[in-house]
DNA sequence: GTTGGCTTTGTTACCGCTAACATTAGTCAA
DNA sequence: TTGACTAATGTTAGCGGTAACAAAGCCAAC
């Protein structure tokens, strides 16, 4: 450290702050080094230090120079509250999902977190257990953070929660529903949130209609056990919808669907449960069998295999997700493949772009894929 | 809103507060209800009001009526920066993590975002990639929010990163570093950081012993391909040496382990890929080998049910992570199961503890449980 | 009645940074 | 030579809260 040269310049620059000597309340700072301190060391002040780290290029190439100089000597670190108190800008993206250790969800805002950061956003994370109360508490919490921009997860909320969504769109903060699509595709409402995500509904008819294709009409659709797992619910709504549409056109072939609703709890026994139930139900013998997400499928699928039940044969499965293991399995599960990592860079990037052209693509829908695999060949 | 009581009040108040009628220098704020406004609602001055909302208890009780009615017309959302500029106390935890969409991961973030939730905290979260040059990165960019406490993965970092974390605990941001144990046990180090996890070399020896109790002396460890896996490289050695002192002990019935490093990728597939080159090694057969995860041992598992070896009789196999999938199996994979959420949850706790009390335990030694199936029974 | 303590509310001065405007020096065409 | 223009830096006044100190009102005790 150049001390020779260092100190006159801080004094001289202290004295030009006029900092009183004595001070009547005291309030001393945190403890960190400040923009006045590098400035004091470089000889200019702290604005010129502020412009630099903003905007390099609008300072002078000695003044620059020695800025850089004080910054690494003294180690500086920002303080980001100030400088978003100041400027109004956050440079922070705050995120609520239902669940963090859900490998769905996880895989999402690896995506939105890999992107945000890459633009030199950070993440504030926070999971709402499914919980539609802790999600409106969280949005509040997070609100206070005055995050650039808001994420949230699917388009059901309480009135209040909808109500600062709305209201933090209106001031300028976007805010992006991931994983679903607009509840009424044909009207836009004013007071809308913008979707990234797909149609669930259209996720379900095409699972029954390849069920159907396949010649099988004694259908069952395993809901999620959690509750408020719209998605889940919504694809076997429309798992439901094309069973009954087919059955309309083909009077003489119909399809049914039982709906099957495990518990809550580990999901692939929760998936074995369900594959015992299906194998219980009076009636004609199901051939064809969807789950709400591949953990369940796959369980259903080692339970069929541990009860010696022919797969495809007797017995075909399908499930939602595609997670690594449903490949690996004898027979490997069919399934359909969500955009998991692409919803969460895809958010970012149109938040990303929100925040500098100021408008928001109403839904941006995007594609999944039908994994047609030997558990329904 | 009842626009007509509110806007005669505000208006009182603001005079009140003498606000200059022309202002030389404009610099509107950012458009939210300020405490300011709530207070000339409630017809108290801004502190008060300030001081409901954090200790509602020392405001008189007729004031704090008025102010809550005034809270919820304006329907006020707080300032977590402009607080924590004139505080100090940000009530926000930043944690980095290698990977997101990394099961292990995930449920710990899950457990450090519930407990923190629990206590009002925020979480501020961000993923590394495994890169210690992002870590640093990421560790610089976190401290400039000022987080009350950080949260970062393993005990290995770069010099600098190392230099922010001392520098940042010294100055009364807590740090822990989860999932490891302290590099050298026996010394404490005046600059050191805090660990809540556990000792993975011993978790490597437990394996080993584990085989060797079994009459298994042609060993394998199956290491990650992640490169910066410190942890699963840390299991090996202890894998290893486990054998060699076996070897040392027993002269005459000397254990071997070959070291075996799949490539980056699916780690079902590198599992499988790991088989075929267990089998393949030219001398005596292994007959028992421990992989530095469930998924690369589940990938295995099923290859080896793929190629008709019998299992556990020909090879045993285990695990670490105690994935869900994995007692799911037949035969159900023997594994090492860590306390994935509770270091989180710990975690939390223990920060939270050092922000009341200002003093952190150097190091939480959590307990991690062998699962004994029917892969190496 | 005065004193002292308690409860409750107010006043002031910041926290660290940046928007907006101000100023200075240098450049260059008229 | 001058004035308009540009480049670089400085001055001032906040952003929206909270710590520290101040003060007013009330009550009991002396």
């Amino acid at each position: 450290m150049p001390s020779i040269k260092k100190n006159p310049v801080v004094l001289a620059a202290s004295e030009a702050l006029k900092i009183p000597v004595t001070r009547s309340r005291s309030r001393r700072g945190h403890g960190r080094v400040t923009l006045q301190e590098v400035a004091a060391l470089a000889g200019v002040t702290s604005i010129t230090v502020s412009r630099y780290l903003r905007a390099p290029r609008i300072v002078a190439e000695v003044t620059a120079k020695r800025i850089q100089t004080a910054l690494s000597t003294t180690g500086y670190v920002p303080n980001k509250q100030a400088g978003q108190l100041a400027s109004g800008h956050s440079r922070m993206v705050a995120a609520i999902i239902p669940s963090i250790s859900n490998s769905i969800f996880s895989e999402t805002v690896q995506g939105l977190s890999d992107t945000l950061q890459a633009s030199g956003y950070e993440l504030m994370l926070a999971s709402s257990g499914y919980s539609l109360e802790r999600e409106e508490a969280q949005i509040r919490a997070v609100l206070a953070w005055s995050p650039s921009a808001l994420v949230v997860t699917g388009r059901h909320h309480t009135t209040d929660a909808l109500r600062l969504l709305n209201a933090a769109n209106r001031n300028g903060t976007p805010v992006i529903e991931v994983w679903d699509q607009p509840a009424d595709p044909g009207v836009a409402s004013l007071d809308s949130i913008s979707q990234v995500g797909f149609n669930h509904h259209a996720v379900g008819r095409a699972m029954a209609e390849h069920f159907l294709s396949r010649g099988h009409r004694q259908l069952a659709y395993v809901d999620s056990g959690v509750e408020e797992d719209f998605r889940a619910h919504e694809r076997g709504a429309g798992f439901r919808a094309a069973a009954r549409a087919h059955s309309k056109n083909n009077r003489r072939d119909p399809a049914t669907v039982k709906l099957i609703k495990p518990p809550a709890g580990d999901a692939f026994e929760c998936g074995r449960l369900a594959l015992t139930q299906i194998l219980a139900l009076p009636g004609a013998a199901i051939t064809g069998a969807a789950f709400a997400n591949d953990h369940l499928a796959c369980g259903a699928l080692l339970e069929a295999q541990a009860q010696g039940i022919q797969l495809p044969a007797q017995l075909a499965l399908m499930g939602f997700g595609d997670f690594p293991i449903s490949r690996q399995l004898q027979p490997a599960l069919s399934t359909v493949s969500p955009p998991r990592f692409d919803i969460g860079v895809q958010a970012a990037e149109v938040l990303l772009a929100a925040l500098q052209t100021g408008t928001l693509p109403e839904y941006r829908a995007l594609a999944w894929v039908m994994q047609i695999r030997a558990s329904t060949a």
